[in-house]
DNA sequence: ATATTTTTATTGACAGGTCAAGCTTTTTAC
DNA sequence: GTAAAAAGCTTGACCTGTCAATAAAAATAT
């Protein structure tokens, strides 16, 4: 009979199952942080993040730089302009496109979070020398050139 | 003004957004692979894989060798039998138990789309050497045991 | 100029996944 | 031996994320 440690080791050798748990495990967490210190979620965050940097900025430029679905960044940009975190503005050479940008509660709010990810993201590679740490960037860089032409 | 290139470059320093991009990118051309070619999701896969590996075997033993959550797995097993790739019996021991084990159905699915499961994953690390196949793994313990720790 | 195609954004429908509540059975503690 | 706690499993409610359909505006082609 097998017990859950060896199903588990067994299937720890299949790197696409390793990276989906990791990937999991990281999501929740910040998810986590972000919420109960933030009152945000990981999606909320990441169009912030790139407002802030960007704004103003239009939708579709963030979903692309994002590769976020547009179904899913029209909603929560919808409850991001609810908690008045980002505003909108049509823009004047293209009716389409809604411009975005931060309110000044946005803006705390990632000057706020940002020192407390950014934390985050270092005690993650805790033990990676510099080289390491981008020898890790390197290999994913290849894992996602191969990942595009998998089958 | 910024592109979606510029904003893609400058979110991609971010190490756990590289893994959830890569990590949703596997994903979604595993299960298109899965469903087009054998009928499967990611999940049900995953869970016929294990029980082919250490049927007869109970529910419990699969969610945590699989981290999955207990929810998700009962909603998807009682598919799998009804779909009969997978049967179901009470275990005499404990009356709360139910022992998994694959149909024959079941096990030529496993056999059919196992070649090209493992197929996909040596592609996806095409280009890298042995040690770097090691050293990958090494790199995702070490971020597995990080992120178990962060925050 | 006008017809066609493409782009931008929103919406509805649905599958995937999480969380908490509840029921039965087993284990543990006294 | 019985009460309390924990384990195994199911279900309901709910949120996230994907996909297809739609509509308006802009770009392109002829």
């Amino acid at each position: 009979m097998h017990t859950s440690e060896d199903l588990a080791a067994e299937y720890s050798g299949y790197l696409t199952y390793r990276i989906s748990q990791l990937s999991a495990k990281l999501n929740a967490q910040a998810n986590r942080v972000l919420k109960a210190e933030f009152g945000l979620s990981v999606v909320k965050w990441r169009i912030l993040v790139l407002v802030h940097n960007a704004a103003p900025v239009n939708a579709a430029v963030l979903c692309k730089g994002l590769s976020m679905d547009a179904g899913l960044f029209s909603r929560t940009l919808k409850t991001l302009v609810e908690e008045k975190l980002v505003k909108i503005s049509g823009s004047k050479t293209d009716k389409r496109q809604t411009l975005i940008s931060l309110t000044k509660a946005g803006k705390q709010k990632v000057q706020q979070a940002a020192p407390v990810m950014a934390k985050r993201r270092e005690q993650l590679t805790d033990g990676f020398s510099a080289r390491e740490r981008s020898e890790l960037m390197r290999m994913l860089n290849i894992l996602d050139r191969n990942a595009a032409k998998t089958i």
